[in-house]
DNA sequence: CGGCTTTGACCTGCGC
DNA sequence: GCGCAGGTCAAAGCCG
């Protein structure tokens, strides 16, 4: 299973080697503004010698919402399935966080977290994390099971926002110059920067992938991580978006890699999707 | 019937 | 050492 796919063959593996960033940088920074961010971070797994790579990716809740009650052709939200096992309220947070394992495969090590932003609750804080050098599945499971997982995600942020707010949120994320028509379609749920931008590719090639990231939506980028390498890029909001011949590409995509965390954009190839 | 969500309990790490 | 908060587990119920 595991071993259908190895990191020689996988072009969106070869740069995973992400474990080691220690920009450990708080998710969802207390005053970052509304935007989509990439955090890259190490985590201190409960499971000692294990390094954990972490990602934020902030998306407006708005698509969330869309691409689950609409119901019609949205895909799901991302390229696996993902099953929710556990919840919790987060202090200081006025939502709680949902808990999602990656069910595409036995033994699949993803998993990420969904919440609402504490800075603007019209976005979601989706944190993907995984155990490095953990192998991926084989392919990508767009099953029923998954589009049922993605749903599920949007359904838990959703639901936060009935929960928490008397107001519906989607009411509220009216759309902005940051969201252009076109995202109406996909409605994914984690967004991912169309960057073809080299200003962010050349931050560093530490933080190459994080160039590569797509989004199908034009969502806004900005990370810590940047702060701290460079500022004239961190300071910049930067829209990205995303084109719906690249998002097709997605479904296309029959293998993932070897725990690359990496939403990974080949600008000759189209977006590859890699988590972990 | 299988898979997923929900939810309370338990475990672990961290700060004081 | 203690308490708190975050993260995970596991049982029960729901849904397709």
């Amino acid at each position: 299973m595991d071993g259908s796919f190895n990191k020689a063959n996988n072009p969106f593996v070869s740069e995973q080697q992400l474990e080691e960033n220690d920009n450990v940088s708080s998710e969802n920074g207390a005053e970052s503004p509304p935007s989509t961010t990439f955090n890259d971070m190490k985590l201190a797994s409960p499971k000692k010698g294990r390094s954990i790579q972490k990602r934020v990716v902030s998306v407006p809740i708005k698509d969330v919402e869309g691409s689950r009650l609409k119901g019609e052709s949205a895909p799901p939200s991302d390229s696996w399935a993902w099953r929710k096992y556990g919840q919790k309220p987060i202090k200081g947070s006025p939502y709680p966080r949902g808990y999602y394992r990656c069910s595409s495969s036995k033994g699949c090590p993803a998993r990420k977290q969904v919440e609402r932003s504490r800075v603007d609750p019209t976005m979601l804080v989706i944190t993907y994390s995984c155990e490095h050098n953990h192998p991926w599945p084989a392919s990508r499971n767009n099953t029923t099971a998954a589009k049922q997982a993605a749903a599920a995600a949007a359904a838990a942020a959703a639901a936060a926002t009935a929960t928490e707010t008397t107001t519906t949120t989607a009411a509220k994320a009216e759309p902005s110059t940051s969201q252009p028509d076109t995202e109406q379609e996909f409605g994914t749920e984690e967004k991912f920067a169309d960057l073809t931008d080299d200003s962010i590719l050349t931050t560093g090639d530490e933080f190459a992938w994080f160039g590569e990231m797509e989004t199908t939506s034009s969502t806004v980028l900005e990370s810590p991580i940047f702060t701290e390498r460079d500022n004239s890029v961190a300071d910049v909001a930067m829209i990205f978006p995303m084109r719906e011949e690249d998002e097709s590409l997605f479904a296309d995509l029959g293998e993932l890699p070897e725990c690359s965390f990496v939403f990974r954009h080949q600008r000759n190839v189209g977006p590859q999707v890699g988590i972990c």
